[in-house]
RNA sequence: GGGCGGUUAGCUCAGUGGUAGAGCAUCGGCUUUACACGCCGGGUGUCGCAGGUUCGAGCCCUGCACCGCCCACCA
């Protein structure tokens, strides 16, 4: 064993309180967690650790799934891989900039110059202050910077075994200098490159999205059915086309309908045009596929864009643009007739649309349907319905589909490969592989990467402008990778004065930022150093963990095999463990929408981190698990068992010898193949069930085992029995806590320190070997030992329970003929234990054991 | 529509083809020299439903139902 005793040191009343403070402090100060980089890669174990984000504070999801990885950093630790296990802070993206929008009452205005002096009011202001970019993102480094402290605070107090001096921030210099770096790679590999081209969009955070943040939110609804007239036809009965559209407000951005070539009912209108209701616009009846003969009237409207069947409609048939919706939502204005857009009845047109100028789509489909009805084109009533509708997943109000320019990163020519990385990836649990499998088929598009924001990482681009002022994106000029990271807002490409921004035949800056998952993909390279330390990269990458929530496999998951993939040509890491999520006992997802929240401090000082790690770690790889108060106080009642058992094992635990006696041998036995069973359990990344399996060995250890071995402990039965019971019991207890120490990182670390030297979670991970060696081997005659007196034990008192009063003899249903021969080698330890006065094996019945019960004690 | 997971005691959940389990809750007993933040004990089950394989199924196979989640072009 490495481990060196010392003197014993023990406290007269053991307590709970107080351990995470003073525990945090000793690890602090000798370094405990420190990574120490020296090692080979094979003796390094790396943890991509989730950067939570950075906009408010910790829930007990988080602390539920940091304690998963902490358990397992922990476990590594012991087995003797040096482990590195940063922590990250993602305070890049929409989230902050909505908080601090909230905490400062600021809006960021990009046109107002920097204002040295500004500092936000004590309170915020009912008016919204409008600041320019740079002190907006000065309030964004302020606001983040609070939080991580705090956040820090309660890692702390949790116990995670983080390495503090290895954090990073996404929006710190290094994670921007790793973003633009890999971007410009892209850039120059082909794999990054620019389309202005329809694009969700979120009209309220005015900007574009990624397929992978949208989400579909049930939404009433209702068909209007709408007849469009036949072009060339007199307008009656039989000369009308009726459609279905839930989006009536989009007839005037309609370009088409569209049938299924098949469909008998609309063939003969192929290539003939119709004319649109109040707007009199003519527009061609089109044949493709995609239409469902089944849905409505089997014809459709194609608009630009209502969603994204018209943009590929739009697309495969080459059909104009007609946008009406701007950036903001509003319908912009439009002049009908001659110059502006086209119609048999300009003037109509323009009355009609005039009416819509300005308003949302809301109010503009009421507006239509408005003159929908007056017109006589509305057919009946419209019929509610409840569908589906695309959102952007923090967003309130239906996406739009807007042209604009945007970067998009190459993911669909990657999809074989990363189907591949998939399999080679070691899920826990296996069937989380699916979620992957099921977005990576499921991709439709290339990454839209840009978003129209400002509390991000930039793209490091400018682009030259033309004599003429227009500009040149098919030429980006980019800087030199070694000046990174850069903004291209302040800073000057080479070869320009900084005069010459937005002049003729000067430089314009790309306005964008990055997609706060074009940042978080490349966590591995951010954490691991890859560009600021190519030393410690070559000791770290690729990772051994990712550890995350299956809520975002199609994001971070995703993106960062993508990334991997696109950079390294190799997967990030070779294990990724998937958390579930904290759910109220309603199976709700617990989350500050909810309103179901709960602060994880309180929790902890409540119950103590130890317990509030226990009910943690009870939570299955990836199952959801309900939050638990009741879990969290038996795992204090374990924290405190263990401080009592240790006392108890630790206050006279001499004389120390040879461990002759089966009970003791029985003992170590079973623990050894405890210990076996947890190691490879845990190397499977199983650790809720070690946690069952060896909480459940301690109680019985504490319960039948002491309990049985007290009397011969205290020298009843002489010096020889009194030094096996105390030897088997250190084995057991140095053990036992090494084996618990993952999970109960404080508690163990008290007990170690009242007989061992250093920490124990720097000790080795206990064997089965270490534990076997003081009885010289596996001892199965002594298990059998240990099994019949236990199930004896447990008969005597359930036998004594039942009887109220004290009688002569009890017969047990312990009842197997082995049961007395096991029996007998511990006899003495179990009369002691159950107050009997001896053991005979009564003739009442070969398969019974009687006992007499003694006089009652006076 | 496709996929994944779940369904076991009042609650939360383990369960590895071989006599259905734990904790909590509940009830009863115990001031036993580590621990009353403790100890001992009791009651509580059509293992979602229906078939099949097997000497034997909570577990393996097939189908179904319900719950939850992921994905999907959702006029």
């Amino acid at each position: 064993m490495p481990e060196r005793q010392q003197p014993i040191s023990l406290p007269d009343k053991p307590a709970l309180e107080g351990l995470e403070a003073k525990w945090n402090t000793r690890w602090e100060e000798l370094g405990t967690y420190r990574f120490d980089r020296r090692y080979e890669r094979s003796a390094i174990y790396s943890i991509d650790t989730p950067p939570p984000t950075v906009s408010g504070s910790l829930h007990i999801g988080h602390v539920f799934s940091y304690t998963h990885t902490d358990v397992i950093a922990r476990f590594q630790r012991m087995r003797g891989r040096e482990v590195f296990y940063p922590m990250g802070w993602d305070d890049n993206g929409l989230p902050t900039e909505r908080r601090v929008q909230n905490y400062y009452g600021v809006r960021c205005d990009p046109s107002l110059p920097y204002d040295p002096s500004f500092q936000p009011p004590e309170k915020p202001p009912k008016q919204a202050i409008s600041v320019s970019r740079p002190n907006f993102i000065e309030l964004c480094n302020r606001l983040t910077a609070e939080d991580e402290k705090a956040f820090e605070h309660l890692w702390r107090y949790l116990g995670l075994s983080v390495d503090w001096g290895l954090t990073y921030a996404t929006i710190g210099r290094a994670a921007q200098r790793v973003s633009q770096a890999a971007f410009l790679r892209l850039l120059k590999n082909g794999i990054a490159y620019q389309l202005e081209a329809p694009t969700l969009w979120d009209i309220d955070f005015r900007t574009a999205v990624a397929q992978a943040e949208l989400e579909d939110r049930e939404q009433p609804g209702a068909y209007h059915r709408i007849r469009f007239t036949l072009a060339g036809g007199p307008a009656e009965a039989g000369h009308y086309v009726e459609i279905e559209t839930t989006r009536p407000e989009l007839i005037p951005a309609c370009v088409a309908l569209v049938a299924h070539p098949d469909d008998e009912r609309y063939r003969p209108l192929f290539g003939k045009d119709v004319i649109t209701p109040l707007f009199r616009v003519p527009v061609p009846v089109k044949a493709h596929a995609l239409a469902d003969p089944e849905k409505g009237s089997g014809i459709a409207m194609i608009c630009t864009f209502g969603d994204l069947t018209d943009v590929t409609w739009w697309r495969e048939l080459s059909l104009p643009v007609r946008a009406v919706i701007q950036p903001n939502g509003a319908f912009r204005p439009i002049a009908w007739g001659s110059g502006g857009w086209e119609s048999r009845d300009a003037g109509a047109a323009q009355v009609a649309y005039d009416q819509l100028t300005n308003l949302s789509a809301v109010k503009a489909r009421a507006k239509v349907v408005e003159l929908l009805q007056q017109s006589g084109d509305l057919i009946g009533d419209p019929k509610p319905i409840t569908h589906p509708v695309k959102f952007y997943e923090k967003g309130d109000r239906p996406l739009e589909i807007i042209t604009s320019r945007q970067w998009f990163i190459k993911t669909m020519e990657f999809r074989d490969v990363l189907l591949e990385r998939g399999q080679e990836l070691q899920w826990h649990p296996e069937y989380m592989r699916h979620r992957y499998e099921n977005w990576v088929n499921g991709l439709a598009g290339d990454w839209c990467a840009s978003r129209q924001r400002f509390f991000g990482v930039p793209f490091p681009v400018w682009y030259p402008i033309g004599s003429d002022g227009s500009r040149d994106y098919a030429h980006p000029i980019v800087p030199d990778e070694s000046r990174l990271p850069i903004d291209p807002s302040t800073d000057t490409p080479d070869g320009y004065a900084a005069g010459q921004r937005d002049q003729p035949n000067g430089f314009a800056a790309d306005p964008d930022v990055m997609d706060t998952w074009a940042t978080s993909s490349l966590t591995p390279q951010i954490a691991g150093g890859w560009l600021e330390d190519p030393d410690l990269f070559g000791r770290v990458f690729p990772m051994d963990l990712r550890p995350q929530a299956h809520d975002i496999i199609r994001t971070w998951l995703f993106t960062t095999v993508l990334r991997a993939e696109q950079e390294h040509h190799q997967l990030p890491w070779a294990h990724t463990a998937i958390s579930g999520f904290v759910v109220d006992p309603d199976r709700k997802k617990m989350s500050k929408s909810k309103g179901n929240v709960i602060t994880p401090m309180a929790l902890l000082e409540e119950h103590g981190s130890d317990g509030v790690r226990y009910w943690a770690a009870s939570g299955r790889a990836g199952t959801d698990t309900t939050f638990d108060p009741g879990q969290m106080k038996v795992g204090r009642r374990l924290a405190m068992k263990l401080l009592n058992a240790a006392r108890f094992a630790l206050m006279q635990a001499d004389p120390r010898g040879a461990i002759t006696e089966p009970l003791d041998r029985g003992m170590l036995t079973a623990l050894a193949t405890l210990v076996e069973e947890s190691t490879a359990q845990l190397e499977a990344y199983d650790y809720a069930r070690v946690l069952e399996r060896t909480q459940t060995f301690f109680w019985a250890f504490c319960d039948d085992y002491l309990e049985l071995v007290k009397s011969r402990r205290y020298g009843d039965f002489g010096p020889e029995g009194a030094a096996s019971a105390n030897s088997a019991m250190l084995v057991a207890l140095s053990a036992l806590l090494r084996l618990l120490a993952p999970y109960l990182p404080f508690v163990t670390e008290e007990v170690w320190s009242w007989w061992q030297s250093g920490s124990i979670h720097r000790a080795t991970w206990p064997t089965a070997a270490e534990v076997l060696q003081p009885i010289g081997g596996s001892d199965q005659s002594a298990l059998t030992v240990r099994e019949a007196t236990q199930a004896a034990l447990a008969d005597v008192r359930r036998i004594k329970s039942m009887l109220k009063k004290p009688v002569k003899a009890v017969i047990t249903t312990a009842a197997l003929p082995r049961t007395f021969e096991g029996l007998t080698p511990a006899q003495r330890d179990f009369l002691a234990a159950t107050h009997i006065r001896n053991l005979r094996f009564d003739d009442v019945d070969e398969s019974q054991l009687v006992f007499e019960e003694e006089q009652q004690r006076s």
